[in-house]
DNA sequence: GCGCTCTACTAGCGCGCTCTAGTACGAGTA
DNA sequence: TACTCGTACTAGAGCGCGCTAGTAGAGCGC
């Protein structure tokens, strides 16, 4: 920078100016200006501006790597920051790397806000890093805790879907649990109140899993098992997201059973690779744009406007009906 | 700091000396001043660290929001960037967020060398970014720019897949293009080497595409509309990569084409999503830990040793046989 | 001529940390 | 005793910016 200022014949202070489009500077400096920094190859430097300024406009987004409405979200979130002229750090959570260690590198990168997508983390951890900063948490619902959230109505959501399976004729729908993923609580619960309420109650079964391909596939293998002992397969079944709900498909239809002929599978999120299965999956749809829009800004109203208490998006999925469900398979077959 | 110095009864620097780990302190005071942060909730900030200390110790990643396999590098990075002893910053090109924007963010960021995974973008502007600063490319291979290089030998991949499917009898084999994707040019000329080789040059037909689902889908839609005007399917379709090749599995089979009874087909990558297609998709395998583990070495290598020229890593693919690919249709079929 | 305002610019402090060059002091050594 | 040496610590400069308070000079009305 004060090569810069040097080179141009003016003062650091200018040079700053300039660089942050502020007014305070003639058209003619401005351009000169402009002109050397690109000759030496001058960028900003973020570390020290940041220091500088107190803020840095920077918000964090914590998310699941292989997660694929993740990357949905993120595509949502980076337009809508660009919007309000923040920037993005993102940090993922893997099969090495915690959540916890994720949201650290964010804070220490100084980001003012931190969205996490889908957490697993405790209660306590939310509430703590909400208290600490601004914190949203996308799809994942803390009741009490000191952070925004944005989810869907899990319960309408489910309610759609067994609503739709039960009027094709389905008794035996079993559901793939999520374990402890962001919604699963609520989506198991509007599970047991639909079966209820249709009065299947006998024949409700929530099997353990999370919301991994891997609980899909564990599912299927379990289902083939029973079938060799003699035991009915259910007729249909309700995963606790999409990829669970893949990977049931692929156990199944390697092991021969037709879908959605045999059995009828029905999936949650409509991330985006869900409509490219090739039958296509029957699955409840959450608006990745509208959520990303939501918790960008709740966040930079927050930021904005610190007195603010913490508030909370519901919005309304929608059951898209594809190829993976169909009526209830002949009593003879 | 300060308030931590103070409240602990040391000075400032021997704060820092604790936090960043060093010797210098006793056991007694690192406690003390550890207890005394962990109260008052201080973290060290990093823009301040990167900018006392002159480097960042920050790798930055830029990759493609959708592109599944990178995620699949991105779990691969972490690791091994965590053992090195250094730190990841992701930026996601998108839609509305060019590849440039991204890697600006990152610079901006302070770090000190770029990976860019996939990168479509012009050989000049890899060339430039490698000589202003340390930058890895994996899959995309552009001679002559200072850049490290990380890909696999995609003659050999490609020549394992035609192999595969012309011993299985098939002849009319069709490729589906990356355009200027990485590595789809090596793909392209060794799919056209291969049909040469195996005396198919006249069956050889290369459709544009690029490495998204809906290049897939729109070469699925032409092969339909051909049929339908009397013309017969290709046996089997080398697509440019997985996407490519889920999205053609989707139209084909939701149009009652059989695969692979009808038409085989076979991906390129073997993202972690792609064995978990219902019938298993046949692809070409890279390793995508192995080819993060490359880019990490690549580019921390460089930094510690900057007058090391650039280098090129190329790995040996592998075919992984599973249900989208089968023999050739009965003539009579 | 004077004071006034407005534009275009500058001086220099401070953001929170790291790091070099030091000091103070007890233990060991000749 | 005088000296080194090692351990435990401190003072203070400086990283590259942003920002506040200020100045110099042009233009204006009276």
């Amino acid at each position: 920078m004060a090569d810069v200022a040097e080179k141009a014949g003016v003062s650091r202070a200018l040079v700053s100016i300039i660089f942050r489009n502020q007014p305070g500077a003639s058209e003619e400096t401005r351009q000169r200006v402009l002109r050397v920094a690109d000759e030496i190859g001058y960028r900003p430097d973020s570390a020290a501006r940041l220091l500088a300024r107190g803020r840095s406009r920077t918000l964090g987004v914590m998310f699941t790597v292989h997660q694929t409405f993740h990357t949905d979200l993120i595509e949502g979130i980076y337009a809508e920051v660009e919007r309000l002229g923040y920037e993005v750090l993102l940090s993922g959570a893997t099969q090495g790397r915690s959540e916890q260690k994720a949201v650290e590198a964010l804070l220490s990168h100084r980001c003012e806000a931190v969205i996490l997508l889908g957490s697993f983390a405790e209660p306590s951890f939310l509430d703590e890093l909400g208290r600490r900063t601004v914190a949203v948490s996308v799809s994942r619902r803390v009741p009490h805790a000191h952070v925004d959230f944005v989810h869907t109505a899990e319960g309408k959501g489910v309610r759609q879907a067994m609503d739709h399976l039960v009027e094709l004729g389905h008794r035996r729908i079993v559901h793939i649990d999520g374990g402890t993923g962001p919604g699963s609580a609520e989506r198991r619960r509007a599970y047991r109140a639909a079966m209820r309420r249709h009065g299947l109650e006998s024949e409700a079964r929530v099997i353990p899993g999370d919301h991994t391909e891997r609980s899909g596939i564990e599912t299927g293998r379990l289902f083939l098992a029973e079938r060799d002992q003699g035991q009915p397969l259910p007729t249909a079944v309700l995963a606790g997201n999409d990829r669970s709900a893949m990977g049931l498909l692929m156990t199944l239809t390697r092991a021969g059973v037709e879908v959605p002929r045999d059995l009828s599978v029905v999936g949650y999120d409509d991330s985006h690779l869900s409509h490219l299965m090739p039958i296509g999956l029957t699955t409840v749809r959450q608006d990745a744009g509208l959520m990303a829009e939501y918790a960008v800004r709740f966040a930079v109203e927050r930021l904005e406007k610190p007195e603010l208490e913490p508030r909370e998006a519901v919005l309304d999925p929608k059951l898209v009906v594809r190829g993976s469900s169909g009526p209830i398979p002949e009593p003879s077959a």
